[in-house]
DNA sequence: ATATTATTGTGTAAAATAAACACATTATTT
DNA sequence: AAATAATGTGTTTATTTTACACAATAATAT
């Protein structure tokens, strides 16, 4: 927040006190703040999200994203990766605010405000340390619906992933951390929907210079394996300049 | 917000009702939530931003954005027109959430989240019905610092700005609705912050097929005058399906 | 009137990037 | 040993971006 005046005294300024700010900030025109969770990971070749079943009686056959209040004595990113720590078990996600949703009637419980998070995941490891019976990964092209407004939130930060993917290297998130050119294209194509050229695409990804070559194969496929590769961002700082793309 | 479950019952759902969340949202974790607009102009060549001395008699020497509490019962988007409306006089301005702060100690009145909109305005318009005797024009690049932590709000902002007018038609918002290649070129000039090639400009906007020849001419200038254009949104929309940039 | 000034309006060539495309190689399986 | 299925690699073309110069025009000064 920062100045108000009212529309009836205009001209005349420094005509608040912090003290009555702070009475109006404490007593009235609060809300309920929320963080929604748009978790992505990526299994089988297909983007997945991660989705829990209702909570409420009243609901309990829609699912819904991981979400939970905001604490007054709680930064609003430290909000999102204490879901996200409750959830997944994990720390040290990605993790980036998409966008805030807050028409009146979006939930019914009365006025609820949502920030909406977007963080990517590994599933191999999520997989390991499963907490909740509850929580489900769903195919991103089975979501039809979900509790209050979350399809829209959804659908936003899916667009947003779709884009973002093309500008910065976040996809990795997303990975083992070794993996081969055809996973990290596989990737890039459940994300963006659309098939992509194979030659090409190595192409581009090599002359960005943050692929280490590990020396290692593949393991266990039933054809010639392919080299595999970690994502290094320090490479990655150090070349990111050069590139094509705005700020890929 | 979504579900929450404790974290001890791992496992067990459908455990809440409708009605213990909502004595949750009415009565605990509630915090202030505010809309702060950062609102761009562009005058003789530079881009401005319209602040407020402060309101507050101990930051009376502070410059800030402009902003106020969201109301109970108002949409968050809502809550940022009536600001512009209230400090502007003008309706549909150009507006656009870019991010929300919420980290616990920004405000010094208590617990405060706020919600950045970028707003964009012909000055020229605005010049007609200034409002408010404390609300003065900026040049962006005189911006050392701003009440709170608004500078990192305003930073935050243009930076968003510089990024969403390469993708974008919305910089003819701070235009007058005529204007000369020369005036459009001075203004992405002045976004950016740097100089453009002419011939690669002009070229450019012309290939997009969404400027219209007023078949007029700039009056009162000293040297040969421009022709004067007009954006048409409906030959924008016709066309971006075909430009070279994502989604210019 | 004329010259001067400042800016408009225009096109092409070179460089960089993106797109299209095929075949030999290598593990695995049969 | 043959069949399978995917890897690894380069070139050609099309598209996009960049760099760059000069004649035309209206206003101003002389």
């Amino acid at each position: 927040m920062a100045e108000t005046k009212t529309k009836s005294n205009p001209g005349q300024s420094h005509s608040k006190t912090l003290k009555g700010l702070q009475s109006e900030v404490q007593s009235i025109n609060r809300v309920a703040l929320s963080v929604d969770c748009v978790i992505f990971g990526f299994d089988e070749n297909k983007l997945k999200v991660l989705l829990i079943r209702s909570d409420l009686k009243k609901y309990q056959n829609k699912f819904s994203l991981l979400g939970d209040l905001v604490k007054p004595e709680e930064d609003l990113e430290d909000s999102a990766y204490r879901i996200l720590k409750q959830r997944t078990g994990m720390d040290d996600l990605y993790l980036e605010q998409v966008h805030t949703f807050g028409e009146v009637g979006r939930h019914p419980a009365g006025r609820v405000v949502s920030v909406a998070y977007c963080s990517l995941i590994n599933v191999q490891h999520h997989r390991l340390k499963t907490i909740d019976n509850d929580l489900h990964w769903h195919d991103v092209d089975s979501i039809k619906e979900l509790l209050f407004d979350h399809k829209k939130i959804f659908d936003a930060c899916y667009k947003w992933l779709q884009k973002r993917v093309q500008e910065h290297p976040l996809g990795f998130s997303l990975l083992p951390n070794k993996f081969s050119l055809r996973e990290l294209q596989n990737l890039y194509e459940a994300i963006l929907n659309k098939k992509l050229d194979r030659r090409n695409f190595r192409k581009k990804f090599f002359s960005m210079n943050f692929l280490v070559d590990m020396g290692e194969e593949e393991q266990n496929v039933p054809h010639r394996p392919g080299r595999l590769y970690k994502f290094d961002y320090e490479k990655y700082e150090k070349n990111k300049k050069t590139w094509s793309g705005i700020d890929f």
